[in-house]
DNA sequence: GCAAAAGTGTTACCGCTACACCCATGG
DNA sequence: CCATGGGTGTAGCGGTAACACTTTTGC
């Protein structure tokens, strides 16, 4: 068994989600088969990012390194959310046809651990093995390849959890961010409309946004002022949350 | 690839909860390892529950069959909670005797999908395979083989993550509870103590949580009313969370 | 009758909700 | 000067937290 090579039965997908200031959005990859002698193209369709893992690397590891390999960053916020492995995810036709093309087992079976990650579309440059990948609004994506639409419901349903309970919504923008930016995140992958006022009152309490004294540049309109999210600050003014229901 | 054959990548490991009225436990299994000539005992050690997947099953319905084999009960409770891969997890002295002894490849890369279920310890006969499965105080837990550890305190983080924010605490009791039970389910699991009042003021505000017409025997002291989970109700009367953290 | 847990109400505080107007900037 | 989003305060309400005594049963 080489470290260097590929795992055949482990797979890990990541789900880029990406936003814009204004809509939730998630990397996707062209999958297109031609036919080998013909070169007629036999379909097209989108998948998600992912890989198969090293004999040597976490799955975790594997997942950092699809998302380095997609967009040179690092240290991006990466989150393992669940493991796909029904007998029947790989079955389909088209993706019958694309294992066979790619000279892999059609029928062995695969298990796929998703992530899924944060980032601001912004200022990311995109390249993956000479392959078109893109961000698709989250909102318009019908079908994808596999079973990966299942793999993004699911890691669809795992943010919008962890955003409810957890600091995570600057994530997905740039490092000095402005309030109304902050609240769209949130309103738009939770799909409510929030109160400004309101929304700033909870800001206020939450001491790990700090405020800048640095203000938005080049905007027709009121600059707004910039904040930025404090790690120190919140790993010391954390206290457990104890409001369950039952 | 035969139906019935055991996948030899892939498996996954029950985190079976229990609960007694006292305290959190959790189903594990001996492994005692001896020597092949002189039948001497090499080590003993304790394991959570788990198995290797059939190539036509799910991984939930792996998990449910190991649960059967235990327990003899279905629709159990059941949860995944995450997935287990790191390269060196099953390298310890111990574990890879272990594989060696029972004809596995030491060297293989195993992934393992971590699921946790509960159930009332009361009135559930224990059986697997012959071998000794028992009931231990999940505080009392120092190291298990392989990572079997790690995987159970992975479970814990989110149990009590689930239970703060879903309606899961009754699934640790009987059928019909009485509220000081329910009660001390959260004060065991998130570790914290909870003024009686408080606590009945917000199950009276949870509708699916019926009162019953019907009251504790045999205990010496008043007997207290028991209560149900309605199901029905809770899917008719939820709504959605909207009290997030920023 | 005594030990043990069941059951019950009030007050203070805090966070949530709803809501409307003026301000600073670019074009 | 106009269009655009930034930025701010108050009042009512509902849930949380803190707190002590009486009741019912088995033994």
């Amino acid at each position: 068994m080489s470290e260097w090579k590929l795992n055949n039965y482990i797979s890990v997908d990541c789900v880029v989600f990406g936003f814009d200031f204004e809509q939730l959005k998630v990397l996707l990859v062209d999958r297109v088969l031609k036919d080998e002698k013909t070169g007629n193209e036999l379909f097209s369709d989108l998948t998600l990012t992912g890989n198969h893992i090293y004999e040597h690397e976490s799955l975790e590891d594997a997942a950092a390194r699809i998302l380095f390999d997609l967009t040179g960053l690092e240290n991006i916020y990466l989150k393992q959310f669940a493991a796909f492995c029904d007998p029947d995810r790989l079955k389909r036709p088209n993706d019958q046809a694309w294992l066979r093309a790619s000279g892999r087992d059609p029928n062995s079976r695969i298990i796929s651990v998703g992530y899924y990650s944060l980032l601001a579309t912004k200022n990311v440059t995109l390249k993956w093995k000479g392959r078109n990948v893109k961000w698709y609004p989250v909102s318009e994506i019908k079908d994808l390849a596999f079973d990966h639409y299942n793999i993004l419901q699911s890691a669809l349903v795992a943010l919008r959890r962890e955003l409810l309970y957890e600091p995570i919504g600057f994530e997905l923008l740039p490092e000095k961010f402005t309030l109304s930016q902050l609240q769209k995140v949130y309103e738009v992958i939770l799909g409510v409309n929030l109160d400004k006022r309101n929304f700033r009152k909870k800001v206020a309490r939450m001491k790990y946004l700090i405020p800048l004294d640095e203000k938005q540049k080049g905007v027709a309109h009121k600059p707004a002022r910039l904040y930025m999210f404090s790690r120190e600050v919140y790993e010391k003014t954390r206290k457990e949350v104890l409001d369950f229901n039952i």
